[in-house]
DNA sequence: CAAAGCACTTTGAATTTCAAAGTAATATAT
DNA sequence: ATATATTACTTTGAAATTCAAAGTGCTTTG
């Protein structure tokens, strides 16, 4: 059981970077405005967990102007999606060594 | 997404605590050496994760004597049980909306 | 040109984590 | 008999983390 739990990646387990990354697993791009309605948390929160996600180089950042707005758009790098993948499947095997029904499989 | 991640609970973020609400879910009682080899960890860590568990009323203690030393147990209450398969169907359902080839369906 | 609004970022008080140190018992060596 | 070690946990507090309020730098509106 050590080796799956050893998987489970600590920065992910933090609700608003799971959202994140499951946000940005199934969207190619999504902005701050977006991000902050899909998983109803504050700016602050938002913003300081989406810096911790680029400096460990799982997430990008795309800054442009929209007419004179600027707009902040993010995206995976391939070793967020790689890390996070990862990290679904430690989940996942621990899932299914709960959903047994006898004795854990782990 | 947000009703979703609502329903990952707090308490289950801690990779120790996962464990050990994994372990119990598969096994009726797991005393604390087994459940300290079993995840890997430190007897502080493990010993403070339980107390956390114990108040949140999801695990039950049952203290005893093997021969004449003291040997400590733990296990589920019903309500722990429910509240981590809520935590379980809520991971399900995240990493379902995320495999899904497409977009999100969460 | 204030004042308000938008799109974020920074800050720091409050909470959480976790390993070292502590406690209390038995076992074993001297 | 009495150190000394070992086992089985618990307590403590320094360090790390969290997150919302306050801040910044724009644009838009009154």
């Amino acid at each position: 059981m050590k080796q799956i739990i050893d998987h489970i990646n600590k920065c992910f387990e933090n609700r608003t970077r799971l959202g994140i990354m499951a946000a940005l697993m199934v969207n190619e791009s999504i902005d701050f405005k977006a991000l902050k309605v899909l998983l109803g948390t504050t700016d602050g929160n938002l913003s300081s967990n989406i810096s911790t996600l680029e400096q460990l180089g799982y997430v990008k950042v795309k800054k442009r102007f929209i007419g004179k707005a600027t707009n902040t758009s993010y995206s995976l790098t391939s070793g967020g999606r790689k890390a996070f993948q990862g990290h679904l499947d430690a989940l996942e095997a621990l899932i299914r060594g709960v959903s047994v029904d006898g004795k854990e499989t782990n």
